[in-house]
Order: C-alpha cells, then structure tokens, then sequence
DNA sequence: CTTTTGTTGATAGCATTACTATCGCACCGG
DNA sequence: CCGGTGCGATAGTAATGCTATCAACAAAAG
C-alpha cells in the first residue's frame, strides 16, 4: 500500500468544511495537530483556542477552515471511514470466497490499528483510537440529519454496504446483513473501549485479539457457516 | 409491578451527587424536569441555567444537588439501569429454562419502552429514550475509570453478569458471554438510534421488532442453540 | 417559645468557551 | 507594481460552567 501514498486522496464532502484544510500547509497543521490534541486530551477537552496554541496559529484562523470542533470531528471520521473503504478494496481484491472475504472484512473492521501507514499527514494509528472513543459522539446527536444530508457518512454507508453484500452472498437468506454489520463495526469499537475501562463486561484475555475472534465467531455462527 | 411503586427505590452511589434528589421536593422536580428536557433538546443544548428556568427554580438551587451535567447523566442512567434489573428479577422468576430466561433477558434489554409505568417520579418512557441516544457519551469519557471508581456503573455491570450467566448455562464452552451480552445491550441502543437516523445501515421493517429479532436470533445462533 | 440548623431563592460575579469582526501585512499572480 | 488571498494579531460579545454571598423561611432541637 506504500506505493500509493502521496498519490490518493480521501475525497471529503465540502460541506465538513469551510475552505479545504488539504490545500495549504496550516489546514494539514490543523487536521495532523488536532488528531494529536484529540487523542491526547478527549474530545470534550479540545477546543479550537488549545489547537491553535498547540500548532502555533490563532483560533481565528482555525475558524476559517472550520465552522466547529464537531465539523472537524466529523471530517476526520468521514477520513477515516474513506480511508477504510480504500483499504478493503486492496484486502478484498482477487478473493474468490465469500466466507474469506467476509473474514477478511471483520478482521479489518474490528482490529486495533497499530502500524501508521503514514498517509500522507494522517497517524491512521491515533486516527483509529479517536473513531473507537469519539465516533460515537459525531452520530449520537441531534444535527444527524443534517449532517448526514450534507454526505458526513457517506463512506460509512458505503462500507456497510459493501460487507453486508458479501454477507447476502454467503447467506442469501440473512435477512439482517446490515444491522450484522453495523453492529459488528460498532460493537467492535465499543469492546475494544470496555477492554480498557470496564473490562467486567468483556472477556478479553491476553495475547490473542479477542475482539476479532468473537466478532468472526459471531458472524460465521450466525450465518451458519461452520468456517 | 404497579403494586410495588412507590415503595421500591433504586439506591443510587452517594458519590454521583451533592445533595440526594430523592429527599425533597426540590430535588425531585431537579430529575423529572431534567429527564424532560434532555429528552426534548438533547444533552448537548441541555444546561442547568435551562433546567433551572424549566422547573422554576435557580441555577445555584440546581448546582446544590448535582456537580455538573455529566454527574446527572450518570446518575440517570446507573436508576436506568437499576430498574432495569428490578424488571429483569420479576421478568425471570420461577422460569425453569435457560433459553426462555435467555429470550425474555434479550426481550427486555432490546425492546422499546413504551409505557410508563409511573415508577415515583421517573418518566421510564422519556429515560429509557435518553439511555438510547445519551448514555454512551457517559461512557466514552476521560473520566470513565473515576466514574467506575465511583460505582456509576454497578448496576450496568451486574446487569451483563446475570444475563451472561444465563448464556453460560445454556452454553458452557462458549467464551465470550459477558461481551455477547454488552454488544446486544449497547448494540440494541445503536441499532434504534441507525433505524430513525441513518435507516441505510439497518433492516428495520414496518410493523415488527426487527431490533428485538434481530438481535435473539443473533444470539440464539451463536450459542448454537436452535430455539 | 426560642434558638439553631438547613433549604431555597435572589443576585452577583468570574473564567472559559464559542464564535465573529476588523485590520494590516506579506506573498503571489498577473 | 497592483490586487487579491491567506494569515496573524487583536478585540469583543454572548453563552456556558461554576462559585459566593445573603436573606427569608421552615423545621427541628433545646
């Protein structure tokens, strides 16, 4: 995937945005700074005033690439999900089964992200950890609607759909292979938190990546395909 | 149940407030009216100085009971979650098997309230709408293992053990109950909020609980238990 | 019956957050 | 060398989050 680096870009919808931060060295400096601010201090902590001091600009001109800390949440998980696509394409490409497809996309949708892949100014790893702990809160609230009008999660629909064919393909069946999906995706990331801070309602044991294996168990049994 | 209102009340961790809201009149109009305006405007837009205009009373009257609005949150959620298990002992008694105590937890974790049962002063209806598209962002914060520390989070976690037992009798070998049960739990909540907002990463159908469906049939499959 | 204590309402005030406006300078293209 | 654009600098305003003080009242204690 190396190869492509510098080369792709994730398209984003022009509404996340009031002037493309990919065009100019401090819109980079925004979005690369607040993924660090983010990951370091929470979302509820961040605020646009601790961005500029920590990239070395004023709030004001963070405000003119973006309307809100909200917008710019939305943005990089809009990033992040377009980025996802991108990677399955890759891990999907010239694989006759179905059932190894789907294992492939499970894998890919549940695990941890570890190694940065260094895309162009992203950290996909710290990328990773702020959808797992904040994604959640760009959807649960009241501007969906709108948010989800002006294209916000696009690529996440994409995505679902994309997993949920294969899951039609290997049980046609199925009568629920989207809400499988979207529940394997969030589910995932919310293990993967409860793992960290309230491990009494996982079962996660060292040295084996638990979250995959009972997303994949999951899936497989529920679809009856002793895999 | 109705015979019991009024009589029952779920203890709620001292640590969550200033001033306990169930020993005055005050302190209970501080939950009802808070319960009706998150609901009604969501917590993002929900401050004390509105609650306090939406109850007639002060903002320091309110500030006397509750720290701040996440500290209120908690406390609505962990009562959520106690009345959830005071309905989850009267649901399961002197049921013999294991698979119908399993159907009728994953009933009553997934399904819609819909009828007040008029419990004191709590509009279960209104709650159980705020734990839906609330109550993770009470989780996913910086401040969630002092939360924990705090007992926020005892009934939730004593909730996933009793049913994950349920899931251990009917399948010993099978390693991942308490994780089962939290993804059925939260994935429940998510799968309501995706069928009203973003309908596209579901499979909600007119005129029956695909979530409550979707999500029985999930687990009855994966504990390989064909009922 | 009086004193003490606790509860609430009223008001004020302060720090931070969220955002907008204005201005001037530097740089880049024509 | 002119004109626009992008950015830094500085102000300023409204809302939010929270604390402090004080007086009125009621209930409890003596």
């Amino acid at each position: 995937m190396q190869a492509l680096d510098g080369k792709i870009t994730i398209a984003i919808s022009s509404q996340l945005y009031l002037k493309n931060p990919e065009t100019s060295d401090l819109g980079r400096r925004i979005v690369t700074g607040s993924i660090d601010l983010i990951e370091e201090i929470g979302l509820e902590n961040f605020t646009f005033r601790k961005l500029a001091a920590h990239i070395g600009t004023t709030e004001a001109s963070v405000y003119r690439y973006f309307e809100n800390k909200h917008k710019l949440l939305l943005y990089l998980v809009m990033w992040y999900w377009g980025w996802m696509e991108y990677r399955l394409t890759f891990l999907l490409a010239n694989v006759e089964s179905a059932a190894v497809r789907l294992r492939r996309s499970i894998r890919l949708l549940t695990e941890e992200i570890v190694e940065d892949s260094s895309f162009s100014h992203i950290n996909e790893v710290k990328l990773n950890r702020i959808v797992v702990s904040e994604s959640l809160k760009a959807y649960l609230t009241r501007e969906i609607d709108e948010d989800n009008r002006t294209g916000a999660f696009s690529y996440y629909k994409q995505l679902v759909d994309r997993v949920s064919d294969i899951v039609v393909e290997l049980s046609p069946g199925y009568d629920y292979s989207r809400m499988l999906v979207s529940t394997i995706i969030e589910g995932g990331h919310l293990q993967r938190f409860f793992a960290a801070h309230l491990p009494r309602v996982t079962n996660v044991r060292e040295g084996e990546d638990s979250v995959v294996r009972f997303f994949t168990d999951l899936a497989f049994r529920t679809l009856d395909y002793q895999a």
